[in-house]
DNA sequence: CGCGACATGTAAATAGTTACATGATTAT
DNA sequence: ATAATCATGTAACTATTTACATGTCGCG
């Protein structure tokens, strides 16, 4: 139930509606660390409500609601971020269930994928770079600020990446394939 | 609905029981592209069976079936790992999560978790190390084989993540906090 | 004969996605 | 006025997890 938690560690920040933490997670959690959508988001406010982990701080037009963390909140937070040392994530990721599965193709059309997924690689790595010099100094300079960490993680494992990805293509234009 | 792909997969290179399958998730495919259980495998199993990709080509004792893929299972495998360019990742990390919101922790706690991060990434890259290096020759110099091409991707993007923690390590130590 | 690994399943609950549905406000 | 964006929700479906449940075979 990370959801929640992220939620929670989002409303720590400062109060903000559903449609607030919907687009924080469309902007970077998304790409780094979680994905959502907006149908998730309101009922497991409503949920976490009912729990008094977050309340209704404020209301405004178009039935907008703006939310707050209480203090159990909080704290259920902070018992999260220390729980258990994270046990090994369960990594589910489309993109490297299809590279375990490369090898029924043939040569030219897996490194054809290899080849697509080292350039999209590439320029998400031109994206992210962007991103972090545009940001303000206030938030590149401060390790504190949220995503701060996780963005810096993509600078360093992208290129790791996209060698991979390369390193890969090298080997399938060598190997004969054993029957 | 990958699953169902991750088991053609690795039925295209040959016949297994849901047992079996399981057993490989639990090894290798598990720690790099796939996570499921028995409980997921077997329902699984019989749907792709109604749905013709898959056939019982024998049973044995204990109530053992073993499974093979069908024509139509391997055009759908194929259709799959060819299919629009793998739209990226909806990733759904918990590590990754906590570590967007370690700025609400105290900078010792912070710290303490992203040793203990930095650690198991060490202990993970040694282990990833042993057992390609005990692994058959015929698996380890062969592309092609299951799993050969992602268990690389291991061995080069655990450094950059185990180097990424100790960055944040010496970050989170030089700064401030701001109030 | 008893234990551990083999082997398969179902049931109940939770989590997550996609499609449907509605309406308000703001800028052009 | 009309389009874009703001803003919230529900419903139906699919996927996943955890717990329950059962029984077999081989080895010591």
């Amino acid at each position: 139930m990370s959801l929640r938690h992220a939620l929670l560690g989002l409303l720590a920040e400062g109060p903000a509606s559903g449609y607030d933490l919907t687009k924080q997670f469309e902007g970077s959690l998304m790409q780094w660390a979680w994905h959502t959508t907006h149908s998730h988001v309101y009922p497991e406010l409503r949920r976490m409500t009912e729990d008094e982990l977050v309340e209704v701080v404020a209301t405004a037009s178009r039935g907008r609601k703006t939310y707050g963390i209480t203090d159990p909140g909080r704290q259920e937070l902070r018992r999260w971020l220390l729980a258990d040392p994270l046990t090994e994530e369960a990594v589910r990721s489309e993109a490297a269930l299809r590279m375990f599965l490369l090898g029924n193709l043939e040569p030219a059309e897996a490194i054809k994928i290899l080849q697509d997924y080292a350039d999209r690689t590439t320029q998400r790595l031109e994206t992210m770079q962007a991103q972090i010099n545009q940001a303000p100094a206030q938030w590149r300079d401060n390790p504190f600020a949220v995503g701060r960490l996780v963005a810096e993680r993509g600078l360093r494992t992208l290129p790791a990446v996209r060698d991979w990805a390369l390193w890969c293509i090298e080997q399938l234009s060598q190997a004969q394939r054993p029957s």
